[in-house]
DNA sequence: ACCTGAACACCGTTCAAGT
DNA sequence: ACCTGAACACCGTTCAAGT
């Protein structure tokens, strides 16, 4: 796609293709996603509305050029190492992409706007499914559990960003919670009961914490029915049965 | 909230509040979210723009109202018998808000434009902290549960709605697949060999049977460790530890 | 190849005015 | 209470024209 293009050597003028990215990004962190605007962009970039589709065929792949860059961010590296438990990994990777994305809250947003496809994407599903099968999830099951990951992933990010209202960076967790726990607070009992109870737990879904919590209950419901269980690895490795390869991990919860 | 209004005697205008609502539905199921307009909305009730702001202070508004008409189409007596076993019971309720709201695709992008805090919405969830109540779930544990589950069920729309580009109904199942899997099929196998061994089951991950799959998956780490154990229900029979409370159901799985 | 001016068909929202 | 005309500050995209 990038073909290496003849770089004129004049001083001024970037990739402009770059700029153009560089001031999508800055609108979509001040502004949210819907702030992100061609005519924003040519605004910011100082040139004509118009001039922005000399570089994308319309909007739509200035925003899929956008959510790539941002999916290039990502470190692979703290999910790669296989001496650590698969499980650990895949935490590495939820929190890292959450990191990441949580970091630029509208692009949560852009991204389910349309399919996720771009080479980037595909890098990473490639490498959730290295991993899993690393963790001897047979060929059927490891890119049917990858794909419940990252709806997991995504639609955690999306429930986040949607519970603020106002663009601009996420607040601090902790005041975060506290305004959720004060409005919960005034959940009428007689008609929700269960839920004017559980307000504490109910202010605290968009913590960290909660991520994990489900994270974890995920990896359980994977672990429990795509790996084998401990007495059939045991048998795998003297007879094997065509259904499951475990390598090299244990099926130990690392924080639970 | 819906105060006894004196009612008009006239024949001719209808509530108009409902009237708008019905135009934002059809715009909405016709060209997707982004047809939802203030200005549509008033062309098709035959109203200029700005009368549209007698009934509601906003577009968000109006979109909040559109959603909770939605929500209120989901049909709770499919699972509400409690003498099915829980997870047939959360199925029924992952189908059929499935269904529901994939009738009008557009919706889950509204959905995640903001707080899902409506009405109807509070009484789904509590309807599910009922249900993971009668599962055996203790109080700390059910309504982070429930928010897995709602996180699950709608990022899978979400996606599954970001897969197609077009606005209006979402393909019959069996096309749809073929055509991505016809896509999938080009994905080059030297730099993601994994994903494109894959591909054929990639293509399926918009299914209602991968959707499925997914859920069971997420019941089985739900009722790996938020659930007793067999052997610790058969105990609990006798002695009540206060951590569990078992009430009908086994913890079996329905199509697994 | 890269950019512009001008135009087209849209947006959400406000304000003053009418009944 | 309900609706309108007119206006303001926006959109994405196209087309013909310029360098």
């Amino acid at each position: 796609m990038a073909a290496t293009a003849p770089r004129r050597r004049g001083p001024r003028r970037a990739t402009t293709e770059g700029e153009i990215l560089d001031a999508a990004l800055a609108l979509l962190d001040q502004g949210g996603a819907t702030a992100v605007s061609v005519r924003g962009i040519a605004a910011r970039v100082g040139v004509a509305p118009n001039a922005v589709y000399t570089y994308f065929p319309d909007k739509a792949a200035v925003v899929k050029a956008l959510v790539e860059r941002l999916l290039s961010e990502v470190n692979h590296d703290v999910f790669a190492d296989r001496a650590q438990p698969w499980r650990l990994r895949v935490e590495a990777l939820a929190l890292e992409l959450r990191q990441r994305l949580t970091a630029h809250p509208g692009v949560v947003q852009l991204m389910i706007s349309g399919p996720v496809t771009g080479p980037q994407a595909l890098a990473l599903h490639e490498a959730l499914l290295e991993l899993l099968d690393d963790a001897g999830l047979n060929p059927a099951d490891a890119p049917r559990a990858s794909y419940l990951l990252f709806v997991y992933i995504v639609g955690s990010l999306a429930l986040v960003v949607a519970d603020v209202e106002e663009p601009g960076p996420l607040p601090p967790e902790a005041g975060w919670i506290a305004r959720r726990r004060q409005a919960l607070a005034k959940t009428p009992a007689d008609h929700y009961p269960r839920a004017a109870t559980a307000a504490a737990t109910r202010a605290a879904y968009i913590s960290t914490e909660q991520y994990l919590w489900g994270l974890h209950r995920l990896l359980d419901g994977i672990a429990t029915s795509a790996q084998p269980s401990i007495e059939q690895r045991a048998r795998d490795a003297i007879h094997q049965d065509g259904h499951s390869s475990p390598h090299n991990t244990p099926a130990t919860s690392p924080l639970h």
